[in-house]
Order: structure tokens, then C-alpha cells, then sequence
DNA sequence: GTGCTTGCAAAGCTTTTGCAGACCA
DNA sequence: TGGTCTGCAAAAGCTTTGCAAGCAC
């Protein structure tokens, strides 16, 4: 068991991996991530990319998100936002709030539940498949 | 490439698969479906567990889960639901959707999206881990 | 009989982990 | 200086796949 809240170090690595996340609009896998970083960083490893990303997001720095059948990718926008997944070419773009309608403030009713968060995503078709240009790369 | 409209053959392991898929009201990963549906039919195996939700998904039979860090999990049911995970055990738990209020009908205003569908998660504590009943098993 | 399916086992991929040395505070 | 962090490489865990035999239609 480790403990809540362990001494962090901001490294070297750990900081070009939340910068580079940051600054990136597309969600990248960890593998992806790696080879973005390792432009900045040559000897960086995979290893520490995952475990700075698992550090990154157990502090609230960075959002993990689900893939069907896919890798993990990361999001370093924390603000309010939905994910809509592109159908065809699997790329995952943001929606922020105001391009989005029809959603109050969604709640359970049935207690036995206890909700504290609830997450709303899209999907169908991004600007690239719907317009035809075929595959896109997915980052 | 695989042919869309396949000829598909109901055979003994493929029925047993969505019958027991459908029977269970928890949401089990490929393996623990297996452990189930061996009880019925011992030599099946894994692989074929496997093969066959793959299936039955692209058919649109049953659902497939998307879980962080975890397996994916499956769902007999396809009626219009909600999902909500437990963020101690890990349980999944069905909403219909009259236990949700606040959802109306989501929509993206930026066209730039088109989006086909939408999906609605929860997160929060379940009955059994709300109760402090402590760890509880995920299916 | 045809060709989709199965069981078995090996392979494939993503992610995690052990270890010794390096580094941050 | 002490404990955290890194690179490397091996291991782990889930899922997919090749193959020859079996079965549904």
C-alpha cells in the first residue's frame, strides 16, 4: 500500500511529460506520448512515461481516458470538458460546454446509488471523416 | 478485411455465452464469463469466449464496457441504460433511465462534430461500499 | 459437403515491476 | 544525505491468432 500523499519531486522528466501534455490539443497513448517527449528528452523510457503519467493523474494533473478496445490515451486539459470519439478513425476531440446542449445537471434518483461525478461522452463522426479524406491518424 | 454480413452459425457455445450473458445482472469480464459458462459446458475455452463476444458485439447483441485500468466488461442487456461504477469496488451498476433526472437530450451544437450518439457514466460509491460493508467483489 | 467454429497453445500488445545507480530537495 | 526517481529489461496480464479437427446448415 502506498501512501496518500508521498513526498513528489518534480523531475526533469515528470515536468517535459505534464509540459508536453499540456501543450498538446490531441489525446496521445503513452506510447505516443513517449515518442513526443523523446524529442526533448532522447533517453527517456517508456517505464517512466507510464509511471509519471500514473502519478500525473492520481494528483489531479491529468485526465486518463477509457478506450474501447484501445490504449489508454491522456488528456492535460482538466477544465470541464466532453470527449466525443470519432467512429471511423477513433481520433478523440473535446467539446467544451457551450458546444454542447440538452444536458442539465444529470442525478440519480435512486438513492442506492451514490453518485459524485457523472462523465457524458459523444460519438460519431470528426471533421476529417465526415468530410471524406478517409483514415486519419488518431493524435 | 472481414465480410460485413458474414453467415453467422448459432452454435451450442454461442448460445450459452449470450444466455448466460443475459441472465447475469452484473457486467463480467471475458474470464469470469468463462468460469460461468464452463459450469454448463466444461471444454469450452477461453479463446472461444472470446470469439464470441466479439461477435455478438459487432451484431449488436450485447454491449461491451470500456474500464479504466481494467478489463472489459460486458452487458447482456442492450436496452437504454446508464452505467455507474463504483470508485471503490470497481462494481458496475445498471441505472434505467427513469432513476437519472436532469439528462435531456444531448446534443452538439458545433457541427464540426456529428455526433451519432451520446453516453452517460456515474461514478460514486454502491450500496454494498456506501454501507461500509468494505470490499466487495466486482461482478 | 462447405466453410464457419472450436480447442489448444503460442504470440502479441500494453502496462507494470525489480534493481542498481542517479538525482532532487 | 535520504528517499524519490530513472533507465533497462524482464515479467505480467489481457486479448488475439494460427492450425487442424469438428460441427452447423
Amino acid at each position: 500500500m502506498e501512501s496518500a500523499s508521498r513526498q513528489r519531486r518534480m523531475t526533469r522528466q515528470r515536468r517535459v511529460i505534464l509540459d508536453e501534455l499540456r501543450r498538446l490539443s490531441c489525446h496521445p497513448s503513452a506510447e505516443e506520448l513517449h515518442g513526443i517527449v523523446r524529442r526533448a528528452m532522447p533517453g527517456i523510457s517508456l517505464g517512466t512515461v507510464y509511471r509519471n503519467l500514473d502519478v500525473l493523474w492520481k494528483a489531479g494533473k491529468i485526465l486518463k481516458l477509457e478506450a474501447l478496445g484501445a490504449q489508454t490515451r491522456y488528456d492535460g486539459d482538466i477544465r470541464p470538458h466532453y470527449h466525443a470519439r470519432c467512429l471511423q478513425c477513433g481520433r478523440i476531440v473535446d467539446l467544451r460546454p457551450h458546444q454542447v446542449a440538452g444536458v442539465g445537471d444529470p442525478r440519480v434518483l435512486d438513492g442506492m446509488f451514490m453518485a459524485t461525478g457523472w462523465r457524458l461522452d459523444f460519438e460519431g463522426l470528426c471533421p476529417a471523416c465526415a468530410g471524406n479524406e478517409s483514415e486519419a491518424e488518431a493524435c
